[in-house]
DNA sequence: CGCGATTTGTGCACATCTTCACAAGCGCCT
DNA sequence: AGGCGCTTGTGAAGATGTGCACAAATCGCG
């Protein structure tokens, strides 16, 4: 009797969203292996989260669950996609043809989760012509033309830092509001675009803190040749990461 | 009086661990424009953040700010490279030469801040002994020898997801306690080991949803194919994303 | 048909994160 | 020296996210 309003996309809590292409992912693991119906067990421990968060999340897309037997795969397999918009295929622009640029356009999961890389575009004339992946890499100045044939709704910045802003400017103007950013900088866009951004040597950074952390916890003597640092810690040993260990 | 323990590591909230980099990077860019102090203001502006969030972060740091004046760029660089233990250079073993690890071997990201990919590895004997960005692919059977003498902390898994696990259980078995994995799976770690996960897919997916959602909001009917969803929608525009228009 | 085993959905308490608003501290100018 | 303007650091309130524990619902079986 909640009348939850399901479907109403606008209320999803962001946490949530972020998880739902990792159950999405776990479903279509279980599919293959033939599973039928799942439980919130079975499915949390596949997806590498808690059970209980993961019937909350469920239960705020209006939820396909039945007590006693578990979640229907392929109903949730095609709730989720629908959520998330994956029904209609999108097309998604690549500027940047560099190191990192080659992995993307090479990328099988992006295919395999309903995205189509519709174009390849660069800056430098060195690259242009160059196909990848049989997609031909295209003069940035070409963006617009191409954005009106296709219908590209995301682009991917795979760019330096110091061209990745001039870059979002463009497309935004071609009327992408989805970025994702790989470049290492801040991108400043107008209202109504969202932008994400994905920063290899943040998350080593983090990384290298844990490390920090619990070199620091064991041993009491720092070694580290930094001076000021009053050096009073705790020797707690908490595991503390974003990511638990999960038994298969 | 509030005697907060600056240097305890082990109470740095999450949240804040997660935006040093992005501050430090804002730094190093302040610096080199040459500045030698900066305000709270003036720096969130150009990591991108809200200017409270960014003082209640550094002060958990027993932060060395100057009321009245702002912060010395050059101590805290200093400060902050100290918290995320980067004072030791740290060495990384990447496994997975594929069309991503080739991406990541070369990018110049890592080794400017501070991290050096002391190794390649690989289980494909086709790949091994190529050199990649000065670097020889090992067979992964040598992980044991050469983390013994490089001394890895760090592994990056850039393999397939069927791999992935082997891989970590192997890295785990050398002694290394943080791992960034980019294939699209679950790993399974012992206590005391940080993994951390970035599944480009995931992230257009996340935007995917977010297009949906506008789409939804802008367009009262509904064109998707789907059947059953209820299509009660509020028409409210926000704009929700996780990073917000910055006025540079 | 009724009962017990099982599993979902959720109210509630707790933890974490964010944002506001302002007192305290600092430097500069007179 | 004293006052003024600026900026930090932080208490408190609100928002968001998490996890427990249990009632409600469903299935299978006798």
């Amino acid at each position: 009797m909640s009348q939850h309003r399901p479907g109403g996309l606008s209320e999803l809590p962001e946490a949530t969203v972020a998880r739902l292409p990792e159950y999405l992912r776990a479903l279509h693991g279980l599919a293959e292996a033939g599973h039928d119906t799942v439980s919130s067990e079975g499915l949390a421990t596949a997806a590498g989260v808690n059970s209980a968060k993961l019937r909350k999340d469920l239960s705020h897309l209006g939820s396909y669950g039945t007590r006693g037997v578990g979640y229907d795969v392929a109903l949730l397999i095609e709730q989720i996609e629908y959520v998330l918009g994956l029904t209609q295929h999108r097309a998604v622009a690549l500027v940047g043809v560099g190191n990192l640029g080659h992995a993307l356009a090479g990328y099988a999961g992006f295919a395999t989760r309903g995205f189509r890389i519709a174009a390849l575009f660069d800056a430098d004339p060195a690259q242009i012509g160059e196909v990848i992946s049989g997609l031909t890499v295209h003069h940035i100045r070409e963006l617009p033309r191409i954005a009106a044939e296709e219908s590209i709704s995301i682009g991917v910045i795979a760019t330096p830092a110091g061209a990745a802003q001039a870059v979002a400017d463009q497309l935004v103007a071609v009327g992408v509001t989805g970025i994702l950013n790989f470049a290492p900088c801040v991108l400043s866009v107008p209202e109504g675009v969202d932008v994400r951004k994905v920063d290899l040597a943040i998350e080593l950074q983090i990384l290298s803190f844990h490390e920090h952390r619990k070199a620091a916890a064991g041993s009491a003597g720092p070694t580290a040749s930094l001076t000021a640092l009053p050096g009073g810690m705790a020797g707690n040993g908490a595991s503390g990461g974003n990511q638990e260990a999960v038994g298969s």
